[in-house]
DNA sequence: GACCGCAGTGTTAACGCTAACACATCTTAC
DNA sequence: GTAAGATGTGTTAGCGTTAACACTGCGGTC
């Protein structure tokens, strides 16, 4: 008896499987991969071998060898926020489903130079293409330059045919929001945005005063803060002091800013939505729950999930004959208790 | 002048930065991994080649080679609770910090054949060693046993001294939060506990009981039901509808429930706190900004993440002098409106 | 009945990297 | 002045996989 040939690492190599069957790792190789010039006897064998083996090939050497890989790389922004976090949740899950893996680089900072790093970092790793969150307000043509040389889909951005994108429409959204509130009849609609650098918080502005404006109101108060919970009950809490109530109703930029400014108008003996009606944006589960019940505008991370990977896969395989995709979300409003009729006089 | 050999990936490779500078491939690499054999003026040379030609290494190649990665992988469940999403960011974070980067399989049920290939799966795409973030109920035998052979810390489950792990102490936060709610003068405490399977379920259920029984009190009514806002929403629905208010406070066993559980007790109204306390769990951002801001047991999942990817890199480098580490977080009380004392009469 | 073609299999050479060893050259010790 | 060791560098052989080509039979064609 032949001694076994000493193994470096202890997983079971194509070799193993080979020698237990009697033929060459080629022909495992070929049963592994579907290969259709395989005697149906022979893979039988093969594939029975492997099951009781319980053999599994190693990805990087497959990587290695031909260049394919089954990662997907997804730069986001490190955040709690719920839209981040949970379109980070729907990736992850349709990626597995397509039989994927999913790696992850959160960034705290959106400067091009970091995105390139972040990128080249996730395709060092063998990632085969990458999804990118990008919430910052951007040059589409930096973005290009900057990942232009790898398959990549953009998320939250428009790619002006550059580059492939999916994004939400955020403006869309936010004059939604706000015609509702003027529809209800109120005429003093103060703002509370997020902060700058967030492209969302241009757009929902632009969306807000839009609103305003096609109804020929004069914006209300308006505040920029962190779109937090704590950031909507500062802005809240300063806009009360600074205008005297000079609003009846308030359009907040997320949710969690919607929840904080409720906090801080009730915690100033403000009801909601008797004094002040609220509205929010993103459609966070909870929001249901906050008291009152919160008024806001839904967007759909699932199919933003599910239609970026699907075209990043295409992507990947080459398929770029439609030139690059594109597709826009439009968030929905859903009315709750939050928001109510102006009160007579 | 013999021309370039071709090469089939458009990447670099060492052999190209190596006759850039006119040195072996082995030099570069060696460069590249801090090895102290290089002439200083060489390795300079190497450096200012690299950078120039913006080489970056291949991590499928290196793995290959010497079987050491630089990918984390983490395991956790599919959940949008703020605290498996937290947990996720703070990992990611701490993993990058360390110069790892993260790969992650997010689970939908987890019976030990799911971990064992989730984890399997993480391994063959070259992470280095596993996360498993086990919310489940299971043996520490059988989670042994699946993952025994492959570096790994479990969090949130008690390794026994069987594996490492790291965990909050529900049953502590739960009876701190249940106790401060007997210190308020309550006789009379609901209990609204998240589903089965989870593990944190009958630790936090065992916490309630314990803090009642040691004040000499009977359990208040007490329901089973999903972790969500939803959930304690229909749970508290049920309570109200069962008991007619037979009880005069409610631990809920997160902070979603409790928000719910408000929900469904201000629409009923009952005002909270002046009718009914409530005390939450988990310690969300936006807990101190629902009506009434809730008193809530925080848990530091960012110490969890800190600590236990410090484990992790031991294990992996091998250092188990120590045996198995073990930490224990304790949830801390955070005092805030949704809980007073008892009204008198 | 010699020849082509193809189905099924094996053999060999990459993929890009690191480890181990081999080889020069330079010190230092006696 | 020579041996022994240290230092810097190059050479070679893998890691586990797939791609490309080479080989063996067998059935069919003229």
């Amino acid at each position: 008896m032949a001694a076994l040939p000493p193994r470096k690492t202890g997983r079971l190599t194509l070799d193993d499987v080979a020698q237990e069957v009697g033929v060459s790792h080629q022909t495992v190789s070929r049963v592994i991969n579907d290969h259709p010039r395989v005697l149906p006897a022979t893979r039988a064998r093969v594939s029975a071998a492997i099951t009781r083996l319980g053999y599994r090939p190693n990805r990087a050497a497959r990587f290695l060898a031909n260049q394919r890989s089954t990662v997907i790389g997804l730069v986001t922004h490190h955040s709690d926020a719920y839209g981040a976090a949970h379109a980070l949740l729907s990736i992850q899950q349709e990626v597995q489903r397509q039989g994927y893996t999913l790696m992850t680089f959160g960034l705290k900072t959106f400067g091009m130079p970091e995105l390139r790093q972040a990128t080249e970092e996730l395709l060092e790793n063998a990632a085969a293409g990458v999804i990118v969150d990008i919430p910052y307000e951007v040059r589409q043509r930096d973005v290009q330059a900057a990942l232009g040389h790898v398959p990549f889909v953009a998320l939250d951005v428009d790619g002006r045919g550059l580059f492939p994108s999916f994004r939400f429409d955020h403006l869309h959204g936010a004059r939604e929001g706000t015609r509702h509130l003027v529809a209800m009849g109120h005429r003093q609609i103060a703002g509370i945005i997020g902060e700058k650098p967030w492209r969302a918080a241009a757009k929902r502005r632009q969306g807000w005063l839009s609103a305003l404006e096609e109804a020929g109101l004069k914006p209300g108060p308006s505040v920029e803060t962190a779109w937090t919970a704590a950031g909507g009950y500062e802005a809240a809490t300063g806009l009360l002091r600074g205008h005297h109530r000079k609003f009846t109703a308030i359009f907040a930029a997320n949710d969690l800013i919607a929840l904080g400014a409720m906090s801080a108008l009730q915690g100033a003996g403000v009801r909601v939505p008797d004094e002040v009606s609220v509205v929010g944006f993103d459609g966070m589960p909870e929001a249901e729950f906050f008291y009152p019940s919160l008024t806001t505008v839904v967007n759909d991370f699932d199919v933003l999930a599910r239609e970026s990977l699907r075209s990043l896969l295409q992507v990947i395989k080459g398929a770029e004959s439609t030139g690059p995709l594109q597709k826009v979300s439009l968030p929905k409003l859903v009315l709750r208790a939050s928001s109510r009729p102006m009160r007579k006089g």
